[in-house]
DNA sequence: CGGTTAACGGATCTGTGGTTCCGTTAGGAT
DNA sequence: ATCCTAACGGAACCACAGATCCGTTAACCG
């Protein structure tokens, strides 16, 4: 039949087919890490998955799409979060979080380049943009769980407060390059919990009725 | 004599080497915008400024040093500032400026090529980085005056609430690519308004009294 | 205004990132 | 266990970004 469409991998999903692409990710996590979005090679991370180069090029056409598959497998890996009893205590474990792992020298570098090679293509910044969708909805309840105790007023955008405290956090990382360190984050989740108990996050469309 | 450190446009930096570097950093700021930072290609910006391609491999020696110098070039270039009388009302002006630069087809492919680059050097990083030192300090007086009139407390820290303004919008513009409109812009510069005047901007290092 | 040489630019060469070819290995269906 | 073919992988190939050469143009100095 004239099925065009057969992209290699799909069929076989299985054993060796899964095993290389364990592998190719792994090696273009490290790449990455060492030589940024811009300095990688294909053949370098063949080599370092002990994977045929050809393989690299037939299963993703691109490294953008080799990035964006890496994201894909990144948003699969969740990380716990942590329960404190109050809003702030709550957001400012996350902002910690997110200052660690910005400013940790691997992880660090990784970020930054996975959101260079988004920059660049619209496949691959899809796919950031789900795992930040996935990373932001795992501590959206932190927040409804502070509207129900009354921290903050009904209506409130969960997400949006969430948001709220990473962007201080990644605008500094990515373009003003001021630095990132546990007062920052601090002041950070404090800001955002300040905005959003003054209602600065209830969203428009409905009133404050529930 | 041993001199190796004359790097060219140096020592003749009038006439033809001014308007050489004038249309190559055009023609890069064109490329840039049109096919992002690792779709350019210099042969090309060398066409496009109608200069010969060695000129521009001698004069910037890499694609990104290429980019640090139209960072420096940009930086120059500063943007009238709205005074509206209230701390809510100039943030506001500056949320929408700052939407509506990144919203702009041209201007925001622009932004988006620069901060790419600068993931990768260290060099083009720090010319990243001054360029927004610069743009924040033209705004740090609404905060100053904010303070002079009573409306936030004394000893709030000016450039952090320019960032705080900002932030949540290069967040959706870089990593989240949550929408950005004039609404998302007035309700970053609330919330930072908001935070502001609860204090959370007070340098910690100084106590409140003045 | 004339000389010196910094800086430019066309032509040509080269190294490497990416593609193609085709034989080999192993997943999955019977 | 056996077959069929999806998927892998080594090697040879190719195009083009980027480097080099050297003759030409035009800054800056006196």
């Amino acid at each position: 039949m004239a099925e065009l469409e057969t992209a290699p991998g799909t069929q076989r999903p299985g054993g060796r087919t899964a095993r290389v692409r364990a592998a190719v990710l792994r090696a273009a996590e490290d790449a990455l890490i060492e030589c940024g979005f811009d300095g990688i090679d294909l053949a370098e991370i063949a080599r370092r998955a002990e994977v045929g180069k050809t393989t690299v090029y037939r299963r993703w056409e691109n490294p953008r799409a080799l990035v964006a598959d890496l994201l894909v497998d990144m948003a699969e890996q969740s990380v716990a979060r942590t329960e404190t009893g109050s809003l702030d205590g709550d957001l400012c474990a996350n902002a910690r979080l997110v200052v660690r792992t910005l400013t940790d020298e691997r992880q660090g570098a990784l970020f930054r380049a996975v959101i260079a090679a988004a920059a660049g293509e619209e496949r691959t910044a899809e796919a950031l943009h789900r795992f930040y969708a996935t990373r932001i909805a795992e501590w959206v309840p932190c927040v409804t769980q502070a509207v129900e105790r009354g921290e903050v007023p009904e209506g409130t955008d969960a997400p949006e407060v969430i948001r709220a405290v990473s962007a201080p956090l990644y605008y500094r990382f990515l373009v003003s390059g001021d630095p990132l360190d546990e007062a920052v984050a601090d002041r950070a989740a404090h800001a955002a919990c300040c905005a959003a108990k003054a209602g600065a996050y209830v969203e428009p469309k409905n009133d404050v009725a529930e």
